[in-house]
Formats: structure tokens, C-alpha cells, sequence
DNA sequence: CGCAATATGTGAAATCCTTCACGAGTGAGC
DNA sequence: GCTCACTCGTGAAGGATTTCACATATTGCG
């Protein structure tokens, strides 16, 4: 068995649930118990493990202090991961303030806007005009961007970003950004998932064989 | 072949750039086209169509507006989706006054928080407390709530959805929620997406990907 | 200390999903 | 109207992923 993409995103909630479990005071965790938190089998878990050799003992579990550490290896976050915001409107902003991406060890170093009122290099997380942004990248060595400007200049900027040196992307806008050579995309559309949300719901209604034999 | 959810996220995902290619004024399309598109093979967006019996013509592809039409059937989107936010802090905030709802029939009809400064049932999208939802998802017979709460509330809050009669849930908070018993979850998290991204990126660096191709 | 209980690690089996490949219509062009 | 290049529809094949099942190791306990 090889490492898919799969099983990074697998590997990924493990180390969450761990952290949590950790400051819950956990010391030992069974392939069971990461399997209920996760959601797939406990086999798997064991499976996901073996790929990167990541070993337990026999009856006592997998040591929770130990398992993150490695993993944290594995998964290379041990340092802070810096990101930037390109789009500074309704979600950009909500995504610059989010308190959550600290805990991961995420950083956003900066915003971006072609709107000069939305412009402010002293806040405390500066927002630049997007005519820095290839500097600001160059100069600062920053990797990932998200992106949440309009639809309409979603993969024109994209490009920009591409250009100026940045390797993956976080994208909100509605259209499907394809992972092409080196640079990896993650496309977030909140549309289409309430979409299938009320589709699976209508279909948990009236039984999911709705095709002809 | 039987309808996975798989199938019915790629289905949604047709309808889209169909509608796309409507607006462009395109009358036929081929399954090339739409497997382009969405980034699949033309094989399984046949595959996909033929388990629901949407069919095409042998030289001529796929009509358009019937394709369409027949998408929304199926998926059960031809009326206005309802749906209701709750907790109006910064992603809540985004999500109501998001536009690209309205393209894809959602309408957000109410908000909901604890807050009483948050609180304005005045405004064009009400925001109540949330002590009137259970009210006011049965009169309104909502069925589907976005769920922006705290991370510590957000379990809590989510029982509290379902006693009220919300069948489909749409989370941000970083748990993991799990659909059962008629109640459909969709989890979004968008500090793991990020993660992924820096763990995919240092994966595709490293050449340690042995994975797809 | 020795035993029994229990959780791991992993090949084999099963399941699920996707692609292949090709027969069969069909529309466009002449 | 005839032809033929082209695209659909689909059974079969192929791959990928997940689960099964059990030998094996370890630990708690009497
Ligand atoms: N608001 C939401 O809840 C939500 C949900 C899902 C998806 N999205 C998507 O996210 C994106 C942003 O949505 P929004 O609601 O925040 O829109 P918004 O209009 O509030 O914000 C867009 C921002 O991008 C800036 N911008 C425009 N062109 C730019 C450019 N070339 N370079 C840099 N910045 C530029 C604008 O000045 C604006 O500040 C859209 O693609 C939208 O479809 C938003
Ligand atoms: N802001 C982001 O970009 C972002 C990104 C990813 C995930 N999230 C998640 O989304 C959730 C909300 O994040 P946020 O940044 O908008 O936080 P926030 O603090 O800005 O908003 C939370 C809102 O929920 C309200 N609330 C609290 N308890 C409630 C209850 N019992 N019932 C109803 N409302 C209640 C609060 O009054 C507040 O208005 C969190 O779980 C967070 O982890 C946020």
C-alpha cells in the first residue's frame, strides 16, 4: 500500500484528535478509539500507520505523546506554516481573523486587495495592495495563498499567484482550479456542498436508486 | 452501478458547468466536455448519467437545457432551497451576505446567536436568538442549518438542531459531526484543508508521494 | 511466574470505483 | 441518399482501497 493523498488527509485527523485527546490527558489510544473519532474502520488506522512504519505495542495501544511527535514528523509541520489571504472582502476577512488556524500552527502574514480602501499595511496582519503581492512573496518565501476574490478574476489571479512563486492554493471561489505542474490546489466550494447537502437529504427521503433498471 | 453519494457530488457538479455553458450559449455538449470540466474521465460521466437514464445522442451529445432540466429533477432543486445560519460571528457573517447563493437557489432566511448584540430581526436577513429557532424551524419547516458556532458549543448546539427538526447540517466548527439517523452531515474544515496543503506540498517537494500519478 | 486476555500488524479476500474497449446508432457532408 | 467519422452506452477488466481474519506479541493479574 502507497501514500495516497488519502491517507495524508487520514493521517491529518489523526494527529487532531490526538492533540485533543492529549489536552484531555491521554496517554495511551487504541486503533479503536482514533477509528470511532475519525470515522473509518480500525483496521484502516492500523493499515494508514503501517505505510509510514508508525508502530504500537501489541496490547498497550500507541503512545498519544509519541504518535504526534512522529507524525508531526511525517507530515512536516514542525514549524509555523505562513499563508497569505487574496481577497480581503466577506470571507477573506473572516479567514484573516480566524483563531483557529493558530492552534494548527498556521500564520497569515498578510492580505491582499486591489481595493484601496480595504488597504492597510499597519494593521496588525497588514493588508497590501495585490501589486506587492509578488515581492511580498519573494521576500518573505511564502508558499500556500487562499484565495477569495471574485469569481470573475478567480483564475486570473490564480495565475498571478502561480507566477509570483506561490506552490499551492486554497481556493473559495466557485470555479474548479486544477493541480498542475508543482503547484497543488484545494478547491473549497460552500455552494455546491449545501447543494449536495439538500440532494443527499432528498435522496435519504425517497431511497438513493432513483435510475431505471 | 448504484448512486453513491460520489456520484450525486459529481452530478451537482455537471448541473454547474452545465449552467455555465447555458450562459455561454452553448446547446450541445459531449461528455468530453463535461468530464474536462470537472476533471473526470468522459467515461465516467457516462457511467454517471446512465445510472439515472439520462441519455444522450449517439453523434450529437448531450442537449444542454434538457440535460439541465433533467439534473434538477433528479437532484430535487427546483424549488428555492431555505436554510438557516447559526452563530453570526465572522464566518456566519460571510455566509449570509455570500451572493453566490442566490445563483444556485439557496436563500438564507434567518440567523440565529446567542449574543444579544448580534440580534436584529429587523434586517434583511433576520437575526434572532436562538432560543426562538426551534420556533421558528418548525414554522418555517427549515431543514438544513449552516453551523458556525464555537468549537465548544458546537456539539451541543448541533443536538440541538436536530431535536428542532433539522434534518442536513452544514459544519464549521473543527469536530467532527457524524451523520446518523436521518440527519446528514457535511463537515467543512478549513484549518485541515490548509494543513493538507502544506503536508501535499512538502509530500510533492520531497518526492516521498509514492502515491498516484 | 505463568496464563489469559487483548490489541497489533499484515497477507489475503472482498468490495468499490474507474477506465477500457468496442458495438451501435447518427448526424454532417458531399 | 450514402457514407463514415464520431460519440454514446455498457459489459468486462483493471486498480485501488478497505475489511477480514488470524498469528503474534505484550501486559495485567491472579
Ligand atoms: N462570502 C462567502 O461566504 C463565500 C462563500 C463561498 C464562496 N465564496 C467565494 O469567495 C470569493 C470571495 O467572496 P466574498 O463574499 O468575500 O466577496 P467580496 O466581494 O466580499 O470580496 C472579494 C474581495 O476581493 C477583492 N478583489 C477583487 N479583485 C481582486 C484582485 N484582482 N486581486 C485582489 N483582490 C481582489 C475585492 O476588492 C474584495 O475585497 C468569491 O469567489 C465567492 O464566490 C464566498
Ligand atoms: N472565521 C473563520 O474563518 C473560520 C474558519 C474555519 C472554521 N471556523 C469555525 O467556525 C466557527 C465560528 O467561527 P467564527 O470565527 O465565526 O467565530 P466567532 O466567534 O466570530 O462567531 C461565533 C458566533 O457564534 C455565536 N454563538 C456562541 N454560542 C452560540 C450558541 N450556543 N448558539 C448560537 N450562537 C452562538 C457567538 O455569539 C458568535 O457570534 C468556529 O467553530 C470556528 O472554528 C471559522
Amino acid at each position: 500500500m502507497s501514500a495516497t493523498k488519502e491517507v495524508v488527509v487520514r493521517l491529518t485527523k489523526y494527529k487532531n484528535v490526538l492533540e485533543k485527546l492529549r489536552s484531555l490527558g491521554f496517554v495511551k489510544v487504541f486503533s479503536d478509539n482514533l477509528a470511532d473519532a475519525v470515522g473509518v474502520s480500525p483496521a484502516l488506522v492500523r493499515k494508514d500507520f503501517s505505510v509510514f512504519g508508525l508502530t504500537g505495542k501489541k496490547r498497550a495501544g500507541y503512545q498519544v505523546d509519541d504518535l504526534i511527535a512522529q507524525l508531526n514528523r511525517i507530515l512536516g509541520v514542525d514549524e509555523v506554516q505562513r499563508v497569505i489571504v487574496v481577497g480581503c472582502g466577506k470571507i477573506g476577512t473572516a479567514l484573516m481573523r480566524y483563531r483557529g488556524f493558530a492552534r494548527e500552527r498556521i500564520r497569515v502574514v498578510a492580505g491582499f486587495d486591489v481595493d484601496p480602501s480595504k488597504i492597510d499595511p499597519n494593521a496588525p496582519i497588514p493588508i497590501r495592495d495585490i501589486n506587492e503581492m509578488p515581492y511580498i512573496v519573494k521576500s518573505e518565501k511564502i508558499q500556500v495563498a487562499i484565495l477569495a476574490v471574485p469569481e470573475t478574476v478567480a483564475a486570473q489571479v490564480a495565475e498571478a499567484l502561480i507566477a509570483a512563486g506561490i506552490r499551492g492554493i486554497l481556493n473559495f471561489a466557485p470555479i474548479l482550479l486544477k493541480s498542475q505542474n508543482n503547484v497543488v490546489v484545494q478547491n473549497i466550494n460552500i455552494a455546491l456542498e449545501l447543494e449536495n447537502l439538500f440532494c443527499l437529504l432528498r435522496f435519504a427521503e425517497q431511497g438513493l436508486d432513483r435510475g431505471r433498471p
